[in-house]
RNA sequence: GGCCCCAUCGUCUAGUGGACUAGGACUCAGCCCUUUCAAGGCUGCGACUGGGGUUCGAAUCCCCAUGGGGCUACCA
């Protein structure tokens, strides 16, 4: 085991949490938990104009839905608050003003309509600024000019930044402009506050996603400047758009007419499990060991590695995502199955969730359902007709109630047999069921699956639904007499029009 | 445009110079099982971007090209 990491996810409160975002956490959270070290959160709100005030709170919930619990954060402190950068302006102020002093920074007035005039022609910032006298400072204070701090970049030889994943990355310290550490209105940028925090916090290895390389050097140059050793690199490789098309962008895509959403809290709402999201996110640029596609939190942590990520962008495999999900819900129990399909099922089909948890209906249908979704999202169609009273049960289209390769009349006959059967059968149970079904089909000389349809549809209204005995022990013998009676009396109507 | 990163089946990936007839998974197709739908079992389709080197030997190392991606803000 290598020494303990200190990791930490810092992400800007500007709206929904990215699943991006989250795979950048859960490496962040493996790293952590594999290593004995600490994740630690943090608020990156340094962008006024971009904050989001509820955005910190689909952070969290992000998170900790995925099982993600931090070490030190804005809501939990810890040996380094506040956690938020917004409180710690002040801390970053100081800095600033150390590297003005220490002539490795210093003040340039230029006006944003100069800054538009150099972007006009493609031009970086020209260092106008760099070397201003006292006199030409004091002049522009006294015009009431607003200032920023920015980096005395070296102007000549190469910056080297070593990133754990791909090598060292070797650019001309030139190219680096002088970037803005302080802005005018007193805040840091993303490259003050991440050098300064990641330095203070401890950090020890920096996991960000790989449009973060061309700052690197810069940052590099930044914790240069103020003398501190820089944490380890460990840049992520991009999450691409499901159309492979540019990266995953902030706003749903849509690929040959499905629609796919960035945000966590879609997956949420949407019946995945974070067992099963977990999984998946963990094999986005990382696998378990090329055979394995499940596996546990645990194995996962003793595994981790980040020195093993690979470099190279990926677009989410959503097929994988949904055939994993049906992985992990059939291999719930049926309880964990249960409480986690109430809300749901409370949300879908206008019940109340506490009394589903008691509602024997639901432990009878969870062993029908498991093996039959995907998504807990999907188990309401599957099982409304257990929750519903036999007059909601209606058959819009009773040509439904016939029978593969029977005649209508054919169907009426079936259903009234049936009838007898329920009535007589004894116990209404499953193997007397099917067993006195199953001869009567064979007595009357009709194949089974044509036998059984017509019985499927009278009790539930559809022609997919669970296995039909099992169903009918759900509803009962009078329940399920009276749908096929409703049934029979559609389908009687039907025949004679 | 400039700077940087990347490159194995449709997709996610294994592969760190000989064990590669390139492995696994998803998807798709077929078959089996079957009471619908699933689940499950079996089978199949399917890739080293191209060109140069280095080497006895290259998917693996180097170079170039091509393609894809990222960045190019007083946003992160």
């Amino acid at each position: 085991m290598t020494k303990p990491a200190r990791v930490r996810f810092a992400p800007s409160p500007t709206g929904y949490l990215h699943l991006g975002g989250l795979r950048t956490a859960l490496f962040d959270w493996l790293m952590a938990r594999h290593t004995g070290g600490q994740f630690i959160l943090r608020v990156e709100d340094t962008d006024q104009k971009r904050y989001n005030p509820d955005s910190v709170q689909f952070i969290f919930d992000g998170l900790r839905w995925l099982g993600l619990e931090w070490d030190e954060g804005p809501d939990k402190g810890g040996p380094f608050a506040p956690y938020v950068q917004s409180e710690r302006r002040e801390i970053y102020q100081q800095y600033a003003e150390w590297l003005v002093d220490q002539g490795k920074a210093y003040r340039c007035y230029t006006s944003e309509a100069e800054l538009e005039e150099l972007r006009a022609k493609g031009q970086p910032y020209d260092r106008r600024h760099r070397n201003l006298t006292a006199a030409q400072r004091a002049a522009f204070e006294a015009e009431g000019r607003s200032s920023v701090v920015r980096l005395a970049a070296p102007l000549e030889g190469k910056t080297v930044v070593h990133d754990v994943i791909r090598g060292d990355i070797v650019v001309e310290s030139a190219s680096v402009a002088d970037p803005v550490l302080l802005k005018s209105d007193g805040l840091p940028t993303y490259h003050l506050a991440v050098v300064v925090d990641d330095h203070l916090m401890e950090i020890t290895h920096v996991l960000r996603g790989e449009e973060w390389i061309p700052s690197a050097p810069l940052h590099k140059l930044v914790f240069d400047a103020f003398g501190w050793e820089a944490p380890a690199f460990v840049h992520l490789p991009v999450i691409l758009d499901p159309s492979g098309k540019g990266k995953m962008s902030k706003r749903k895509s849509v690929v040959e007419g499905k629609e796919f959403s960035p945000f966590v809290h879609d997956y949420m709402q949407a019946g995945y499990l974070p067992d099963a999201m977990f999984n998946f996110l963990a094999t986005m640029g990382w696998n378990f060991d090329g055979e394995r596609e499940v596996f546990s939190r645990e194995e996962a942590i003793e595994r981790f590695d980040v020195a093993d990520i690979s470099a190279k962008a990926a677009a989410l495999p959503f097929a994988k995502l949904d055939w994993l999900n049906g992985v992990y819900i059939r291999q719930m129990e049926a309880n964990a199955l249960k409480q986690a399909l109430a809300p749901y099922l409370a949300r879908d089909l206008g019940l109340d969730a506490a009394a589903l948890l008691t509602d024997p209906r639901l432990d009878a249908l969870i062993p029908l359902i498991r093996e039959r979704i995907k998504l807990l999202t999907e188990a309401a169609p599957l099982v409304d007709w257990a929750f519903a009273t036999a007059g909601t049960i209606t058959y819009p289209n009773p040509a439904l109630l016939i029978g593969k390769k029977l005649t209508a009349a054919q169907s009426v006959d079936v259903l009234r047999a049936g009838l007898e059967l329920l009535a007589a059968v004894e116990p209404f149970e499953l193997p007397a069921l099917e067993a006195d079904f199953r001869a009567r089909a064979e007595a009357m000389q009709i194949p089974v699956g044509s036998f059984f349809a017509p019985f499927r549809v009278a009790i539930t209204g559809r022609t997919v639904a669970p296995p039909l005995f099992e169903s009918m022990v759900v509803l009962g013998r009078a329940e399920t007499m009276t749908r096929v009676e409703n049934g029979l009396a559609a389908l009687t109507s039907f025949a004679a029009e």
